[in-house]
DNA sequence: CGGGCAATTGAAATACATCAAGGCGTGTGG
DNA sequence: CCACACGCCTTGATGTATTTCAATTGCCCG
């Protein structure tokens, strides 16, 4: 049990379970805030049952499905949730007023899309569906009081924190000064070991992202994305093909990231 | 009084008055968070005494000052300290192993290095002076558990999270996406709004920041800095002597800036 | 079968980096 | 007081990574 989807295709991820079925886990979110706290309505019954916090309050959300490519929070868009992607992948970008788009993170199961969502009804972001995507929107204020009772409040948040917040600074840097290659042979690599952290395949994955929006990713033109992933896959270091990306290199992926 | 210091160049800057001195208001750390809080023994004494809450306690703290282009804080140092800057002015930074460096922001009087210090005990940036600074460094248990107590706390940091992390995803898109002579152009503007919030001049400010340390905050090198800055000057956008900066034609910059 | 989106490939343009040389100001040691 | 070195700024010439433009292909879906 808890066999990551490997065969999960993009366009047919696998549906998310009603709550009422009660007991049938999803892998996508395992490491999710909501349920580390104990207040996702998904799974709340069965782990509260056996947790000793009897009196972890429910927090009232609702839960949306998304088609790949759709939007799911706009830019400016204040409201007091905090979303939480279920499963699917998600992108996190925000733009300026010429159209010129940079998106600053993926987003997979279990993600709060930023920190952020905790203290302020507004992150700037927009947050859009790569693949298909469900979604749970927690009332804000609910949710940053259960949060506030969960012990070690401190340690959580400041390690979310600081995880977003170094993400954000190793992004300026390959932005400022890693040239293109370099970039996506991290890209890849991050990828791998997020979802090694996840206990999916790190060898082997999904691999959903347009090269658009992996160009918007890395500062890049999807031109540019193109002709360095295909140097890649003709000098051996990765094949990718039915939307499945695959390291055979990745050694050389190494060398490439280091600089 | 509380007049801002025109007149101060780079390397002469405003003496700190030690706290027995009591009274004398440095006008540049007039917004910062420790003082705010009331927890700063630099202005303990005075603004206490007028406060309702007479029990907030006194945090341990060490002050030092630093030359110019002095190391103030090591990218991997772990500390359980926060660092607020007192006066002058700071550069964060990230470096990448081959030594290249992302500035990350500047730091003027009254900022804390960053809002993750006071949750984790490493930042993963390097803070460096860049004209002469004076530096408080408060233990940060004992500041953080001083600012649970204040009221409003969630607020505070709250909104502290929120500019932070806009600035980060601002300077992505800065990297990523606008040319250099916008990044510029918008950096300028970016510094007088900050000063004009510090109630400091907005039109001609001191300006202590070297073209090589520009380069490494906007993802450029010191000599297209240098070019581009030149262009604006024969241009009769800005001015620049003695390490001063005056705004001359703030609309035409505004045009740049938006793209 | 056609229409549209994504990926691919090549040719041309360009924004920026790199390299190199010189000037200016400032501190330092003779 | 001068000579000199050193850091910083400036400017021009050259190189290159990446963008832009354009045309073609394949593919999915109605």
């Amino acid at each position: 049990m808890l066999e990551t989807p490997q065969n999960q295709q993009l366009g047919t991820p696998q549906k998310l379970v009603p709550a009422e079925s009660e007991g049938v886990f999803l892998p996508s979110c395992s490491g999710c805030l909501a349920r580390q706290i104990s207040v996702c309505p998904g799974y709340g019954v069965r782990e509260r049952r056996s947790s000793k916090s009897s009196d972890a309050a429910e927090v009232r959300s609702t839960t949306q499905t998304f088609p790949s490519r759709r939007q799911i929070l706009h830019q400016r868009e204040v409201s007091d949730i905090v979303p939480i992607i279920c499963s699917g992948w998600a992108a996190s970008s925000i733009s300026t007023q010429n159209g010129k788009r940079q998106v600053v993170s993926f987003l997979l199961g279990g993600d709060v899309a930023s920190i952020n969502y905790l203290f302020e009804p507004c992150s700037g972001r927009a947050i859009e569906a790569v693949s298909q995507v469900t979604c749970r929107k927690f009332g804000r204020s609910e949710f940053q009081a259960a949060l506030a009772r969960h012990p070690g409040f401190g340690a959580i948040v400041g390690k979310a924190l600081a995880a977003e917040r170094e993400r954000g600074d190793q992004l300026n840097l390959d932005l400022s000064r890693r040239p293109a290659d370099s970039r996506i042979a991290r890209f890849i690599l991050n990828l791998s070991s997020r979802l090694e952290r996840r206990g999916s395949a790190t060898k082997s994955f999904d691999f959903p992202i347009r090269q658009q929006q992996l160009a918007d990713a890395l500062g890049l033109t999807a031109v540019h994305v193109c002709k360095i992933m295909s140097r890649f896959r003709s000098a051996g270091l990765i094949a990718l093909e039915s939307r499945r990306l695959t390291i055979l290199d990745r050694k050389s992926l190494q060398d490439l990231a280091e600089q």
